[in-house]
DNA sequence: TCTCATACATGATAAATTTCATATTATTAC
DNA sequence: GTAATAATATGAAATTTATCATGTATGAGA
């Protein structure tokens, strides 16, 4: 799939859907919105590149992303996925240093770019948006640290069934119990840190044991207890 | 080994010392002197610990503290040092939520306490120290994305090697080229994510390759580039 | 609708790593 | 200094997980 994006110039983003910007003056709200730039991307594009510099950050507006390393023989590590209003890139923006990741999107979404210029403004005029910021980044760093501790320590199987519960917890079920996310085997498995045979034959496990419904990409849960029970204690 | 600690009123401690605090004024500095705490602790302390409130952040000031989190069984996952000048404990203090890891000196160490209102009144006034605040949560976050593709994705053998690197850039050599920091074997196991016995045949097959020398807890670097290959290709 | 590429599935090994058992050796506390 | 405790070492067996091989299913694009 080729890369492509194409400006959006009638529905502007709104900044204050993001609890980020919600501390911005009158002032600075008008100024960051001529300086930022919002545009729709096709699944599959890539937004940056790890080892790339980067200029600025992007808030989602719609649509997911995967955020993921390069790791041995290219296989990827899935670092996190990016849903609407969050916000990407601003780790290697303020930290100065070359985009330690990869972002790419999982489906059509609209980002809205920042310049790094109106960042560093705001986080060295506005205290509580710089505040606000660093929390989100020492949260980040929680849940980083978290999941330094479970793909050391648990086996395949126990994480394979805590990222389900993740999955659900960040893009929740339909109506009918399935995960709205739509992952294949090998994202599976480029998050848990495993092979996609493994994925794929825990999967069936979980099936089996009428845990999981499996439709194609499409995971219903079908006993949430027993998978919070797997994740936690094999 | 008991818990202890003794304020020390003679040595005050030298903020100019950390590059985090080179940018706030002399009244600033006269503020937070009146505030902060040093305290002494030796060696096998507990500074704070996982799932506890912490009030306030410490800066080393002499000494190495070990911060982990506590999972399966109690097993231990180190998830970095802390050496003189780096700051502990900022991550829940801003982030709000209970501290997501224990920190214990491996040492006998000096850490100067910095109430969570001190840091807060810096971040919301001093633009600069908040910056730099900021950039150094997003270059642990990079780190942590480093850690974890390390760990999901290459073999032990491969990450003992690595961490033998790491702590050789972190904690230097003596004149002899042997690793300043010294570790057990277990607390090896618990950085690399493995089972104590791994690191022990690990650490023997390296000496048998020459690329170490063992003598107890001194490790000696014979062959830093075998163990660069090692750490890479395998 | 066909076709090609990709994703999914499953069996059979092979390899890596853990666990358990048991000595031996250092350290620490008294 | 000595006893008690913790750390190191090593073998054998068990377990987990990866790799390789091969076949089927699925879906996107012509």
């Amino acid at each position: 799939m080729k890369q492509q994006h194409f400006n959006q110039p009638i529905e502007e983003c709104d900044l204050s859907l993001s609890s980020l910007f919600k501390h911005l003056t009158p002032e600075e709200v008008e100024k960051i919105i001529l300086e930022k730039t919002q545009s729709s991307y096709k699944k599959g594009t890539y937004i940056y590149h790890e080892g790339n510099r980067i200029t600025g950050c992007y808030l989602v507006m719609s649509g997911i992303l995967k955020i993921f390393k390069t790791g041995i023989d290219g296989k990827e590590q899935i670092i996190r996925f990016a849903k609407p209003f969050d916000i990407i890139g601003f780790r290697s923006v303020l930290s100065g240093e070359l985009a330690c990741t990869t972002a790419k999107t999982l489906e059509d979404s609209t980002l809205c770019y920042i310049p790094q210029e109106s960042l560093f403004y705001l986080v060295k005029n506005n205290g509580n948006f710089s505040l606000e910021l660093l929390q989100l980044s020492c949260r980040e760093l929680g849940e980083a640290n978290e999941y330094i501790t479970d793909i050391a320590q648990k086996t395949v199987r126990e994480r394979l069934a805590e990222i389900l519960i993740h999955l659900k917890e960040n893009f929740g079920l339909d109506g009918d119990n399935v995960l709205q996310i739509s992952l294949t085997r090998e994202e599976l498995a480029n998050i848990v840190g495993t092979a996609t045979e493994s994925v794929i034959r825990l999967l069936s496990e979980f099936k089996s044991d009428n845990v999981i419904e499996i439709n194609g990409r499409k995971i219903k849960l079908l006993n949430y207890k027993a998978l919070v029970k797997i994740a936690n204690f094999n």
